[in-house]
DNA sequence: TCAAGGGGCTAATACGAATTAGTTCAGGAG
DNA sequence: CTCCTGAACTAATTCGTATTAGCCCCTTGA
């Protein structure tokens, strides 16, 4: 059309007419005149196989986004990202072909196609710990949602503060006058689990009080149908009223609630909050929860940049903290008598 | 390694040495068992771009996704979209970066990065004609979720069928007794609304009823501040109370709600109909309002498949029409009196 | 002995851009 | 008139794989 050479259009293309390379203002500007008319982008498969670099970002989520539940806790994080990569100008790939094996996505595979883009967000509650290995060990420029241990080395992520957040709640029911705490969940398993255990733990020896562990099952069936209190949590009540605890901190949303209603069907008070946000479907209450609000939205902006930076190699923490915001509710209350 | 040539290689990744082809089972063997020791993976970038296509389809959101009204949604398409996507192996590529113009995204603009992915689907309550037009013209594969208007030729789309549920909502009013019907709202402009006065007139026609129009104005602001009735609201009210008029469809789901609201307020008897779901933010309300539910995730999992087709070129319709479900609701009522 | 016919494999090329080493040309200095 | 220099481009190469035409050699049949 111009009758100008690929090299060109290719250096016009990439406002490379300014530095080394020398184009006259008039060949540039018959050139995107051209492209403007034809509306002609350069292929981001070709240009990653050549440059490297194709500014499209990818997100990797681990557990498939439905049912619903799952969706809407993952949504503020897209949301987040979104808005991000909007700003820098990326756009996103969402990595949803990857195969599910037992009821997890795998990263690597026959056909992984984490490599189309500069780089990766990964997200999921739990990430394969050989994967991040190996992401790590091939030096896959990815950031991961939620804090992730050591995998052969630093993982790069954007997680929340739970054991500062927790700390919070706990000193905030040891002011209630609650002098038995319990933690009930699993307290181990994922790291975001793991760390509201530790805060727990830290937070009641230094606030002189006592803290149970009542551990709950993972949910049989698929999460949304794991909506009713399995015999754990009826068995979790009897021990910790038992125990004489008075207070009780729950590791899953759903669980918080689901104890919550038990207790009030037996004419019990026991104050209740809950770690987190919905992640699978929790019975509809009007209660308002104490609790705690994971800042989804930032984490999701924030894993942008970071995941700039690991691109780019630009300078700078690689792992980034934010704090929870915690929600009053009704449900922590004075202890009774 | 093995001594053989990068073709070979290829062709034992690709189990070509089946058919057209001829290896020895013993060189097979050779490099695949080189590939197993050395963890070798055919670079998936370089894969796709000597496959010329990419499995990779794009979407378009036409209004910003933000704020979270608009959001919300939005949203169930996207997991229809991603759920047929996933089927089918193809990742999404979300066009975020595409710049906003008088509060409207254009596709075409100096960076349009459309192409970039085997096809399109395009979302988005008003979509540009003359883009539209432009994207048949240059057989950009694409779909529409929503229906369109011809634009120099049919529009591949995946849409609600209006006519069809207003027509239900007319019949089922007029079996409740009511004889003089009024349609709130624009009743042109996007497609969506047209066709649900087109359903509306066409009904009350067959009917044998009367219909009227009470226009609204397009809410001022952005949408999430736009909750409270405006001014047009209240006289529409008077109108059609004056008119004798029973029973109101509304255009958008907010607008019914307030509406009703201030009949309540006034103490006045008044059957309402919404004819959509939320797509601006609405007052929260207690009442189930008899309605329609539009199957966005249907809609977006069709649209994947329609793309498919048109990408493919597999023969077979280009518009879908998908039926809505009508929500009982509680405000279609008896007539009064 | 030679042509024909495979089997088994590789050289060469395409994919579409980025990059670099030139090439061409005009103008100025000597 | 020659040499040099810088501006303005382009030819050629690269990235890593898929694909295909074709080469070589061994058999087989005449």
């Amino acid at each position: 059309m111009t009758g100008v050479s690929q090299a060109t259009v290719s250096l016009v293309l990439n406002g490379r007419a300014e530095d080394s390379v020398k184009l006259s203002a008039e060949t540039r500007e018959r050139v995107l005149r051209a492209i403007a008319e034809t509306g002609y982008v350069a292929d981001p498969i070709a240009r990653r196989l050549a440059a490297r670099h194709n500014r499209i970002l990818g997100v990797f989520t681990y557990e498939p986004v439905f049912p619903s539940a799952n969706s809407d806790f993952y949504h503020p994080f897209l949301v987040g990202i979104e808005q991000q990569a909007e700003q820098l100008g990326c756009d996103l790939l969402l990595l949803t072909s990857a195969p599910v094996v037992d009821g997890q996505r795998r990263i690597f595979h026959q056909d992984n196609r984490l490599r189309l883009a500069d780089g990766s967000i990964l997200l999921g509650r739990s990430l394969d710990r050989s994967d991040l290995a190996r992401l790590l060990a091939e030096e896959v420029p990815f950031v991961s949602i939620g804090r992730r241990d050591d995998a052969g080395g630093p993982v790069p992520s954007v997680g929340a503060d739970y054991p500062a957040a927790v700390a919070v709640l706990v000193r905030r029911a040891v002011e209630l006058g609650h002098e038995r705490l319990a933690y009930l969940g699993q307290g181990a398993g994922p790291e975001s689990w793991a760390d509201r255990m530790r805060g727990f733990r830290t937070a009641v020896a230094g606030a002189g009080v006592t803290g149970v562990h009542y551990p709950t099952r993972e949910p049989s069936g698929t999460p949304a149908e794991a909506t009713e209190p399995g015999p754990d949590l009826a068995a979790a009540l009897d021990a910790a009223l038992a125990a004489g605890v008075t207070a009780v901190l729950a590791e899953e949303h759903a669980d918080g609630v689901a104890l919550h209603e038990l207790a009030r069907s037996r004419g019990v008070r026991l104050s209740i909050a809950t770690l987190g946000e919905p992640t699978r479907a929790a019975p509809a209450t009007e209660t308002e929860f104490t609790s705690l609000r994971i800042p989804r939205q930032a984490m999701g902006a924030q894993a942008v940049e970071v995941l700039m930076a690991v691109i780019e190699g630009t300078p700078g923490p690689r792992q980034r903290l934010l704090p929870c915001e915690v929600v009053p509710g009704t449900t922590l209350i004075e202890r009774g008598i």
